[in-house]
DNA sequence: AACAGAGTTGTTAGTGACTAACATATTGGC
DNA sequence: GCCAATATGTTAGTCACTAACAACTCTGTT
């Protein structure tokens, strides 16, 4: 049960070394699965494909819970987005570094940036849920979550490529921009923002 | 110079009919290639890939055009979504049906529905650019640009999905919820959308 | 009609992602 | 230490996609 884990965990770990190392491109599953002394087979018994080793995330329901606790009077888009900015505040800043450096491999490279979207239609469709609970029309909550869901990635993709600058102020700028009447601040990221526009 | 076009319509919308009869997984390049009577190899020289032949579309600056046109005075958000909603007005209902056949195709399958997503970066990026004219930042014109897309897309793959319905309504209820407070009616699929809430 | 050269297509042989089937280790509970 | 589950390897294959080069087919010119 645990060793399973541990083989994960160094396939995963020397694929990355070796897309930072060589490229994306140039790294070849064989060659992940030989610096990892696996076969190709053991790779993909833990990873569904080449991407999956840099993007697949463990399902988190911390997004539809937040998306939940905003108060229902809002309208669904302030919601999504109030419920967004609290789960990420809960992430500490420390604990992003690997998040980054995968998200800034797959920034350059179209096919892994559009996996990327794959994965988070899971987290839309999860908002889209939630916001279905105050009695939303269906399609009224997947636009309203796709819109955050779109905002936020172009914010977290220009987090993974800018070299500077915490995760924090770039997804309160974009959410504030889709409810630019609400005071936004002061909610995320304990201690990094205060004012915005 | 004619005679390539004309392979390129063959290849395509063989693919097309073998998509529909046999599934896009179980269709291989080969069979389309036997189809259209050509060869692989000329298969990709008029497209990219498998999914490219599905979904390339050659690029149309129309939407950042009228993007550009709706008054500078607006907040980026409320530029984007009504821009949208202008150059959406001008395509003819009755040219959509290749597009919607298209896209039914893609929303089953996971990888296509990413590699659409891909394809609508392009039209994200010249959005954000059209912005910036009136001096938004980068990463403002940005946000506002994903969010429109993101709520767009969620518009189009439900008109794709459901058999009933025109996608004006659907793009308008979208861009309505991104910018509440204004009256969007009456600019899109003239006759079809009046009142909306 | 014959020709030249540009544009278009085919052949072949290869790489790399990914899968199915089956054989073999390895592990953890008894 | 033994047994059943779990984890891994081998092999052989399919399919998307590419490079290199050969062959073909138009078009206009003489």
């Amino acid at each position: 049960m645990s060793k399973s884990r541990r083989t994960r965990a160094t396939i995963q770990s020397a694929a990355l070394d070796l897309f930072l190392e060589e490229g994306y491109n140039a790294t070849t599953v064989e060659r992940i699965s030989v610096a990892a002394g696996v076969s190709h087979m053991t790779f993909f018994r833990y990873f569904r494909s080449k991407d999956g080793v840099l993007l697949d995330d463990p399902y988190d329901p911390a997004i539809g819970a937040a998306v939940e606790e905003q108060p229902g009077e809002m309208v669904p888009l302030e919601r999504a987005c109030r419920g967004i900015l609290s789960a990420w505040s809960d992430v500490a800043e420390e604990d992003l570094g690997d998040v980054r450096k995968r998200m800034s491999i797959a920034v350059g490279h179209p096919q892994l940036r559009a996996r990327m979207w794959e994965n988070n239609l899971a987290t839309q469709h999860v908002i889209a849920e939630a916001l279905r609970t105050t009695g939303v029309a269906r399609l009224e909550a997947e636009v309203a979550a796709g819109a955050c869901m779109g905002a936020l990635l172009v914010a977290l993709i220009d987090w993974a490529t800018a070299g500077e600058g915490g995760i924090g102020e770039r997804i309160q700028l974009a959410m504030s921009q889709l409810i630019p009447d609400s005071d936004v601040s002061g909610r995320v990221t304990r201690g990094i923002a205060q004012e915005l526009p």
